[in-house]
DNA sequence: AAGTGGTCTAGACCACTTT
DNA sequence: AAGTGGTCTAGACCACTTC
C-alpha cells in the first residue's frame, strides 16, 4: 500500500510519503551511500520480488489509476509536470512511462493540450477492431441489427476461454452487421454476466455507435487488446439463410477474445464473415 | 548530397561539413542569435520541403545506410556514441532514433553487446510472417515441397501490385507447406524478375530456413513489412487434390504483398490455407 | 577494465493550444 | 502570457557483455 522511495545515487527526500519503490534489478548496493536497509524495505513478503525501472513503476501507478477510473475515457489526465512532482520523478521519467501508454493505445497525448485517456468513441478507434474492408472504396460503418440477448450459463468452453467457472453467469448476444443493406457479418458475443449485469436489448439496440462504446460507458469495461483466430468454414442452414447465401459458401470465422486492464478476459465473439466483396485487413510488421 | 547543421539556438559548429540538417517546421527563425539566411541555406529548390525533427533526420540516414548495405543484416552497427559523434549530435538523440528503427524491427538492441541489424536467420523472426498456427501444440516449422518455378510476364493484377510494368519478367513460384507430413499451404509467389536474377527450384530446393533468408542473403532484398487480406473460398479440384481434401472445402486465402526499404513491394503471395487443425492467428493492439 | 545499451536527471528551447 | 507536450543536450550512474 505504502510506495517508499529508495533513491541510490543521492539520499534526497528518502522519507516522507514518496509514491515510488526506486529499487535495482540486481546488488541492492554496492556504491550507495544512503539506503541503510539493503533491499528490504516497505512490506518485505518474498526476498526475491520482481524489480523494475522507476519508469515501468509509474506506468504501473498510472495504469492502476486508469483501472480504478480514476481518470475516465476522454479526459484529460495530470500534465507531465505535475505527475513527476506527484511521484517526485523527473519530467523524462513521466514521459517514458506515458511514451509507453501511449504506444499500447491506453492515452492519446496530443501537444499543446495535455494527454487524454482512450476511447472507443472516436472515429480513429472504430477500426481497430473491425478488420473487415469493402474490396472497393472506403471504410463505413456497419448496420447493426440485433437478433437476440440472453442470460445463461457459461458452457465449458466459453468458461475456460473468459476465465469463468462452468456455470456461470454470462450474457448471450446474437447479432447481423449490414453494409449497405447487405447482411456481411453473423456475431455472437458472450459476456461476463457481472460485469454486465443490466444489459438489455434495447439499450444496444437504441446506442449508435460501436459496442465497445455502449461497454466502455455504461458498464465501465474498457477493451484494450484482443486475440483472434481465424478459419475457413461452410456456412450451415441457419447462417446461410441469416447471410442470404446458398448454404456451404465459405466463411471467414472469427473467434476473439477480449482483455481490459491487467490482461483480463472480458469477452468472447464469434463472427462469421462474408467474404465475397469485404475482407479481412491485416498488416504484418 | 551535403547536408549542412544549421543550429538554431546558439552557433556551434555551423559550417565544417556536418551530417545533418537541423531545420524547424515552421517560423524558421524569431529568436535565433545565428543563421544570417533566413531557412535557405544549403540547396534551395522548393521553399516548402519537409523539416523533420533532427532525430527523424538521424533516422532517415541511418535508413539510408541499412538500404545501400552499408551494414548487412546480422551486423553490429556502430555504437550510439559513435554515430552520435559522426553525425554531430547528442547521444540521446541518435538513441531516439535507434529507438524508432528497433519499434519497427529494422534493428535489434541488445544489451551490452551492441545494436544489431534485423535477420530472418533468427528464431525469433521466422513466424513473425508465419500466422499459421496449430490448433494444439507448439509451433513447428513446416516442410517445403517446391512444385513449380518459372519465369513469365507479369499479368497486369500482378504488376499493379509490385509496381511493375505489365509484362515485365516475374519469377513464379509454387509450393506446398506441410506440417508434420500433413500437406496444409499451397502458396504461390510472383517475384520482381530484375531482383531475383538467378533463383532456381535447385535453390529453393536446398535452401534450409525460410524464404525470405533466401531472399536476404543470396539476393540481397529484405522484407520488412507486408499488408495481407484475407478471405475464405472453396477448394477447386486441383487445389484439393495438392492438400488431399475434398473439392469444395472451405480454405483461408491470404494474399499478401510484402515491401522491403523505403515501402517498396517486392513480392506478392498467394496462399491457401487449410484450417483444420490450424488457424490464423492475430492479435489486436 | 573497458565498452555497450538502459535509466535517470536537470535544464533549455520549440511548437501548439488556450486564456 | 501561460501551459502543454516535443525535441535536444549533457552528464551521471547502472546492468550486461567481453576482454
Amino acid at each position: 500500500m505504502s510506495y517508499i522511495r529508495q533513491k541510490y545515487s543521492c539520499g534526497k527526500l528518502d522519507a516522507q510519503g514518496g509514491f515510488v519503490v526506486k529499487l535495482r534489478t540486481m546488488n541492492p548496493v554496492s556504491s550507495n551511500p544512503v539506503s541503510p536497509e539493503p533491499a528490504s524495505a516497505g512490506s518485505p513478503s518474498s526476498t526475491s520480488p520482481t524489480f523494475s525501472p522507476l519508469y515501468q513503476q509509474i506506468k504501473a501507478l498510472l495504469t492502476q489509476s486508469l483501472q480504478a477510473g480514476e481518470w475516465k475515457p476522454g479526459e484529460l489526465i495530470p500534465s507531465e509536470v505535475e505527475l513527476a512532482g506527484r511521484f517526485k520523478v523527473s519530467q523524462g521519467t513521466v514521459r517514458k512511462a506515458i511514451d509507453e501508454l501511449s504506444a499500447e493505445n491506453l492515452v492519446v497525448r496530443r501537444q499543446g493540450k495535455g494527454t487524454f485517456v482512450s476511447t472507443h468513441h472516436e472515429e480513429r478507434a472504430h477500426f481497430r477492431f473491425l478488420k473487415l474492408m469493402p474490396d472497393e472504396g472506403v471504410p463505413v460503418h456497419p448496420d447493426n441489427r440485433i437478433l437476440d440477448v440472453k442470460r445463461l450459463r457459461a458452457p465449458a468452453e466459453v468458461a475456460r476461454l473468459l476465465d469463468l467457472k462452468p456455470g456461470d453467469g454470462v450474457i448471450y448476444i446474437r447479432r447481423i452487421l449490414s453494409f449497405g443493406g447487405a447482411p456481411t457479418i453473423l456475431e455472437e458475443l458472450w459476456l461476463p454476466g457481472t460485469l454486465f449485469k443490466g444489459l438489455t436489448a434495447e439499450k444496444l439496440e437504441e446506442y449508435k455507435g460501436p459496442m465497445y462504446g455502449l461497454f466502455e460507458s455504461e458498464f465501465g469495461t474498457r477493451m484494450i487488446r484482443a486475440t483472434e483466430k481465424i478459419r475457413a468454414l461452410a456456412a450451415d442452414e441457419a447462417t446461410a439463410a441469416q447471410l442470404e447465401v446458398a448454404a456451404g459458401t465459405p466463411l471467414l470465422c472469427a473467434e476473439r477474445v477480449s482483455f481490459t486492464y491487467g490482461d483480463k478476459a472480458v469477452e468472447l465473439r464469434r463472427g462469421l464473415y462474408l467474404t465475397a466483396s469485404h475482407h479481412y485487413q491485416n498488416e504484418l510488421s
